[in-house]
DNA sequence: TCTGGGGTCCTAGGACCC
DNA sequence: TCTGGGGTCCTAGGACCC
């Protein structure tokens, strides 16, 4: 009862954020560029009106590497590699700020570009995108090819695209001839060029996950496809090791979704230096109400309201917490979600440095045709309210 | 070298209801 | 007076992804 034969590609766009960035710096091509940078990674204009760029051993800060270019990687700078780690090992990189504003320009030109083919897409985040190609007409290779083309055409970056049965193996094979890679994967070249693959490199295999695989002596798809089911069970339950069998044979019969509503949005923030809630209360509580009020503006902007309030807590050991509380009536009210969360910060240990304080609100459901609700001015004996 | 920010999905226990 | 079963909601944590 499996589904005829699917045509699927993954499309993904080639360091896509350092990409972006030697369009606006060509200068820069050929060179190990770094992403990730804050305000002081701005390139200065000197009064030759030459640039000087950031040196990555300049940095200093709590952030991780977002994107390097192939010769940064070259060097073992890789994404979400802390940047002080990134310093030592690349002093001489360039650092860049990164300019989400920027990218999600050249996001919305590639996946324009796309949509000139067909809807059939499926959103995958700013730099990659699933497209059904079954029903359109031609040679999958050619219809690639000429994705491709275009999307090169409207934005000068090039991309790499997997044309598989499944998004599992689409997904697989687009990192397979990066950059500007196009690879057919068909189920009969799942033993030739996925089983000696890590298993890491299947979508869904974790860190967690492939720790535990290689413990048990499964480094690769193909060890995973010869395993015992039973050792399987054992050590990731039922569902999980079903999933992990399928995996391992090239098989997944998930369809291509082309619409999707958001569940929650939410804002959170690292502080420069971990504070504690009481010695910092005055900083700890304007960050409270700032994280409130963008959640807030965020829900207003795309017209969602959301009926559970949630904080997110991280301590200085790395150790996180979260709590919630489920509304009555949605909101999207800053002063609302700040009540809420204020109620579930009564929840948490208050006695030891932050490090991290984040505000969320789920189960949403689109804003209109909300009843009115009255309003309720709050503000009173909040845990961090020292100046509100 | 201490590890961002925005999400999704899954699991599991307890409350609560029939 | 020792104790069912199923469904759904709420909450907390964790794995994973981009």
């Amino acid at each position: 009862m499996s589904s005829a034969s699917r045509h699927i590609a993954h499309l993904d766009m080639d360091a896509f954020y350092a990409s972006v960035e030697l369009l606006r710096y060509p200068e820069l091509r050929g060179k190990a560029v770094v992403i990730g940078g804050g305000r002081n990674a701005v390139p200065q204009t000197l009064e030759d009106g030459s640039l000087r760029f950031a040196k990555l051993r300049d940095y200093a800060g709590r952030g991780v590497v977002t994107t390097s270019t192939y010769e940064a990687r070259a060097l073992g700078v890789f994404s979400a590699m802390g940047m002080m780690k990134a310093a030592v090992l690349a002093p001489e990189a360039i650092l860049l700020p990164t300019d989400f504003e920027s990218y999600r320009h050249y996001s919305r030109l590639f996946k324009a570009a796309v949509a000139t083919f067909t809807d059939r897409i499926e959103d995958r985040g700013i730099d990659e995108i699933y497209i059904d190609l079954t029903e359109l007409p031609g040679e999958p290779r050619e219809i690639a090819a000429r994705i491709k083309q275009a999307v090169n055409q409207a934005t000068g970056l090039t991309c790499s695209i997997c044309v598989a049965p499944n998004k599992l193996l689409a997904k697989i094979g687009s990192e397979l001839d990066k950059p500007d890679g196009l690879t057919i994967l068909t189920p009969a070249d799942v033993p030739l060029r996925v089983w000696p693959l890590p298993v890491r490199k299947v979508n869904g295999i974790g860190p967690k996950a492939a720790e535990k695989l290689t413990s048990l002596g499964l480094a690769t798809v193909g060890d995973l496809a010869a395993a015992d089911a039973g050792l399987l069970q054992d050590n990731f339950g039922r569902s999980y090791s079903a999933w992990l069998m399928q995996v391992a044979q090239g098989y997944d019969e998930r369809p291509v979704v082309v619409e999707s509503e958001p569940k929650s949005m939410s804002r959170e923030t690292t502080f420069e230096r971990d504070l504690h809630p009481r010695h910092d209360r005055p900083a700890l509580s304007s960050s409270f109400t700032s994280l409130c009020v963008r959640v807030a503006e965020d829900l207003v902007r795309k017209g969602y309201v959301g009926r559970t309030v949630g904080i997110k807590l991280r301590y200085d050991d790395f150790h996180t917490v979260t709590r919630d509380l489920t509304l009555e009536e949605p909101t999207a009210d800053a002063t609302e979600i700040r009540r809420a969360a204020t109620e579930c910060l009564r929840r948490v240990e208050l006695n030891r440095k932050l490090r991290l304080l984040g505000v969320r609100v789920s189960a949403l459901t689109p804003a209109n045709a909300q009843p009115a609700k009255r309003r309720v001015p709050v503000q009173a004996d909040l845990p961090f309210n020292s100046e509100d």
